[in-house]
DNA sequence: CAGTGGTCTAGACCACGTG
DNA sequence: ACGTGGTCTAGACCACTGT
């Protein structure tokens, strides 16, 4: 005879998610129980369990105690975009990466960073320009500011061969981060960085890093023109 | 005596990430065993399990067989934005959702079209023009093109009810997709129709949809100025 | 080959939320 | 109240891969 290899969890979403597709089971009813199918299945119902759970996070079902599990009508998109490290992204491609410093101010923040990292007025903080360059092409324009109470060591350094995000990432690695990605016409400064045309469409991507409740950073960076970011689902 | 409440897979994630963020690991290097961090934790492996299984998910370790598990010296950054079903989005907001269609027409597919969707020369498709609107102001644009070999029943539908993404939905559900984010400047026909000046930088979503190998229909969204999308990390 | 993570099991108890 | 999903356990075997 021949042997049954052992069901996995793996081959549960694709049958269960098969089933989704074929309308097998609606959208918008109820589907069997994890008991239901660990019977049919013929497994235990933790391995039915861990299917449910990964196809409920990839946004197809929603779960419920008591109520059930549920197809949903309208499936959650979730696109993922990873953001690599620049260096990575650049040297990905087969180019060479070359960082370079334009200008370092300490000053009094703006009012629009105080508003965006909610930081006193009085508070020092280390403006850096910086740009990223795959081969002789510039790649990426980086606004850097840095909160200096919350990494005072910033101001012994001169980011003049290591930049600002792979120091920071040595002081204070993983910490949380809010993300916004958007689009602006490159102004005459940014233009002439990135060297395009001004007003020309461009990426645009901030980012506001805290540790244990302190905004340390704020950057906003401009990629070139025709930065594009693609997501399989 | 004081009950010590059983340790879930969450509180282990939260120590681990602690001992992360602290350096008690350092970047690169090895951290315990699943056993050995069971026995510290007084649990089962299995839950251990979980919670370095999802830190691994979440970009902070590496993870293989036989060599252990190695925190990652960058973690990796994925930002998760959610792609809203628009009319959720717009209503989400109070403001009331309407949909128009502005044009509809059979034809033969543009060259970049083909390039697109790998679709042969004499493929027949549908191409419409939509608009989306929160209240009486445009919001999306959104520019549609429908294979009607893979999906022959569009030919009778008019779409001035019904947008072409709710109607595709219940038609063909769930199908793998590829979608790329980018930006360009409005051209005169995109910035009529969204209200805005010629070459306003404008956030754009394609995406290209199969079922089963065979590409569906490609889109192009528009979104009105100022659109921005935003991830916690 | 040996060690580590990957998965499965059979059973148990818990927590949430619907009815 | 009670049914469903959420989680944990203790043990087992497997799969990959570094040595």
């Amino acid at each position: 005879m021949t042997v049954a290899p052992k069901i996995s969890y793996l081959d549960i979403k694709e049958i269960v998610l098969k089933r989704i597709k074929n309308f097998t089971w609606a959208p918008g009813s109820i589907m069997p129980g994890e008991i239901e199918l660990a019977t049919e299945f013929g497994c235990a119902r933790a391995t039915v369990n861990r299917a449910m759970r990964e196809l409920a996070e990839d946004g197809y079902i929603d779960r419920k105690r008591k109520a059930g599990t549920r197809i949903k009508s309208f499936p959650t998109r979730k696109a993922k975009f990873v953001i690599p490290i620049i260096r990575d992204e650049i040297e990905l491609t087969g180019a060479t990466y070359r960082y370079a410093l334009i200008n370092r101010e300490f000053r009094d923040p703006p009012d629009w960073l105080r508003t965006q990292m909610t930081i006193p007025q009085n508070t020092p903080v280390l403006h850096l320009m910086c740009l990223h360059y795959a081969d002789s092409k510039a790649f990426q324009y980086e606004d850097r500011w840095i909160n200096l109470n919350a990494a005072p060591k910033a101001v012994d350094q001169d980011f003049e061969e290591m930049g600002p995000n792979e120091w920071l990432i040595k002081q204070v690695p993983f910490s949380d981060a809010e993300i916004t990605f958007s689009t602006i016409n490159a102004d005459t400064q940014v233009a002439d960085l990135l060297n395009v045309t001004v007003g020309t469409a461009l990426v645009t991507l901030e980012r506001i890093t805290w540790f244990t409740n302190a905004p340390i950073t704020y950057t906003k960076l401009y990629f070139h023109a025709g930065y594009q970011m693609t997501s399989r689902l």
